[in-house]
DNA sequence: ACAGTTTCCCGTAAATGC
DNA sequence: TGCATTTACGGGAAACTG
């Protein structure tokens, strides 16, 4: 019987743990007060149990962290009727859902008075234990299940952080042994693993991971160690490279879903090779590339012109979460218009790099607005575009609209690898190659 | 000391009532759990009371409804700190202020159960008392304020409705007794006093009242009844006016407040009215309108278009405040583009109605943009504008583009009067006789 | 099924604490 | 004072409830 006191303690295990919103709580993040479901599944699957076990949920039980670390915060769960419990059969296995599960601030709220704590709270990591006991054959057994590590916050703005430190702590403890206390001093990661979940974050976003391609321009920015070593503290503090790409995960997730999947977003290149790639190529290819600077998720195109033997390169303003939320990025490039003189416009965005025409690439994207110039209520029909002023054709008139303002864009050319060119964007290639694409949907 | 004890018992008066956030909820408003302040005056300005009276605050004291309106909800003040009291002297006078108060639903929550109640909940009145009691010279003096009448409501939606009841309750009580039952039958208003109420919620809202032409255009479509009163049931329902009226006040608040206030716009002018007038100016002339039938709150502008004898009206569809929030009116109008063949374009709005150049009646409002083609970091600056596509000149091509749609604004022509001109938009008429404008930014 | 009503909860802004 | 953290609450949407 000893044996089965050990096969049923490990018998409970903690199936998965949505929140309610699981689109922007990602799992594992808990917002106080904020509901969440937990569902326990009983791995021993014997009828003779059924309804005959009281699970019990319990914040933080025996965690030391919430008895010895300074500023720890404690919480437990909001309502006693958190003792909801019972192993019942849906369908098969022997489960228990706990619904409407939340957390509050526990009578202290902090170990040890005042919070000088050694961790912010988005690095504190707690967990939640499921405890039952089976009585059994005048025999007592208990059984526990303990949840993964979780992050409570109380706004959602602390949300990105929060999903940081739960990264980290997921790929440390596939290699080491990991505490709860893992961000007192946090151990640094190798580019190689923490690569390989970056990936997994644009796949979770936008159904995508990134090519290589995109996980060496990103090595560029993430990495600062001869060893390949990322460290916490760079990788995940306010001016860390992680604020940005969560930035552009939200990006994505909230406005470029399609593009993204569907490989029309190289958004990873840097400026330089940007121009290299463009310049190589006829006048009106075109790429699409997240905002290096922005914190907040933004993307531009950028465009090459020829005329005369010049070849130039421009950027557009990157378009930021509320600028894509009046309108989507595939209408936005079909109607981007550069305006010259005498109110005449011309759309410089014509080929999606490599020479894809842009309603090969954008044609399955653009939303079908009225066609009409005047609708049926006798209204005028009318569309959002976006515009910018021509610069170059022609040559600046004097005066100080047309300074020496200094575009990295327009620094001194070179001429691009023919290797590099074949390097990128295979798949979109692939697409223009293989496919016979729909027909391009006339808009107005 | 009869005389005193009535004198005392008139003494304290509730000073004002701001939600704390007054902007959405307005006064006489709460939303359940929402905290507000109130501050008490204590007209009896004795050095003497200082610090001697504590007051409290009770919900719905003595309020006859509570105990018999099947239905009526009840509500309690959240926190026993709500005893909260003393009467200090901030500078003058004997105020109290009462903050972070704030009401949950009572025990009961219901009289008599379910909600069969005869009204709805934003025409439940419910009521504030504050009292206290003081010891004077051996007698005892209770003393009492109440708030005119609130509505509580448990979410924002619900404040367009609950705003309508406080203003017919104060409409009726102006010259009737109206007791907290007034719903359960609700009196009609005349006119001529709603529209009063009317104006002031655009002085409100908007700092101009309405004029009479739009006070008429109003009547028409709020009056259903030979005795020009208004029923509060047509009023105030869910297809009734004031819901489309509330959505225009939402969008002057949010959107609009410097040109309805300046008077830019017209506002409420039918479609009719709308071509009258512009039949009568030059080619360009436009107008601003609200929507008639959007709920929510939209403004359209109408223009003019005169080529080789033909004149056509025509009406951009509606923006709402969705819209609006991405850019300004006036930008909107400054950068408003019909496209033509050749995508060449042409902003048909030349002059605001009657012959105001636009410029002169917006330029004050336009924002000042990125001026240079390109910025400082070397990203092409761009601005979103409005576009539609032309119908009229050329002639329509073949096809579907340009079916029979009965456009209203281009039904059969009549000449405006006269005096009809005269009448509109005075105000404006006068700026541009007797003030010299600001000079017109450059956009671009 | 449905409408009136309430709850839920994100995301931003403001307040608070240290 | 500045930064880290929490609270407040509008607004849209889902959930409730008879």
């Amino acid at each position: 019987t000893a044996l089965l006191t050990k096969l049923l303690q490990n018998a409970l295990v903690v199936e998965k743990q949505p929140t309610m919103s699981s689109l922007t709580h990602r799992p594992c993040i808990l917002k106080l007060t904020v509901g969440f479901t937990v569902t326990l599944r009983f791995l021993v699957n014997l009828p003779l149990f059924k309804c005959l076990l009281k699970v019990k949920p319990v914040f933080d039980k025996d965690v030391e962290e919430v008895k010895t670390m300074k500023g720890f915060r404690q919480f437990v769960f909001s309502e006693n009727t958190s003792k909801l419990l019972d192993v019942c059969t849906p369908n098969g296995g022997l489960v228990a859902e706990f619904g409407h599960l939340s957390i509050k601030k526990g009578s202290k709220s902090r170990v040890n008075g005042s919070n000088e704590s050694p961790i912010g709270v988005t690095e504190e990591l707690h967990m939640i234990k499921f405890v039952t006991t089976l009585q059994l054959a005048g025999l007592e057994c208990h059984i526990e299940a303990s949840s993964l590590p979780v992050v409570v916050v109380c706004s959602t703005a602390q949300v990105p952080s929060a999903w940081a430190s739960v990264m980290w702590y997921s790929l440390l403890s596939a290699t080491q042994p990991t505490s709860l206390s893992a961000f007192v001093e946090p151990p640094p990661l190798p580019w190689e693993q923490l690569s390989q979940a970056l990936s997994w974050q644009f796949l979770s976003a936008g159904d995508r991971e990134l090519n290589q391609n995109q996980l060496d321009e990103l090595k560029l920015k993430v990495v600062d160690d001869p060893d390949d070593l990322v460290h916490w503290n760079k990788f995940a503090k306010s001016d860390g490279p992680w604020i940005w790409i969560n930035g552009i995960l939200d990006l994505i997730q909230k406005h470029l879903k399609e593009i993204w999947r569907d490989g029309c977003v190289m958004g990873f290149v840097n400026k330089d090779k940007t121009r290299q790639l463009l310049q190589s190529k006829q006048s009106g290819n075109f790429l699409l590339r997240f905002s290096e600077s922005n914190r907040e998720g933004a993307i531009t195109f950028s465009w090459v012109e020829r005329s005369n033997g010049e070849v130039n390169v421009y950027a557009v303003k990157p378009y930021t979460k509320k600028d894509l939320s009046a309108m989507s990025l595939p209408n936005l490039i079909y109607h981007y218009s550069l305006r010259a003189q005498q109110r005449k416009t011309v759309n410089p965005l014509v080929y999606l790099y490599p020479d894809i025409p842009k309603d090969t690439a954008f044609g399955p994207y653009y939303t079908k607005q009225e066609i009409s110039p005047i609708n049926k209520d006798g209204y005028v029909n009318r569309q959002l575009i976006s515009v910018s002023d021509c610069c170059t054709p022609p040559p600046s008139p004097p005066g100080e609209t047309q300074m020496d303002v200094e575009d990295p864009l327009q620094a001194p050319l070179s001429v691009p690898s023919e290797e590099l060119l074949q390097e990128w964007f295979p798949d979109v290639l692939d697409t223009t190659l293989s496919t016979s694409l729909p027909p391009i949907e006339q808009m107005f």
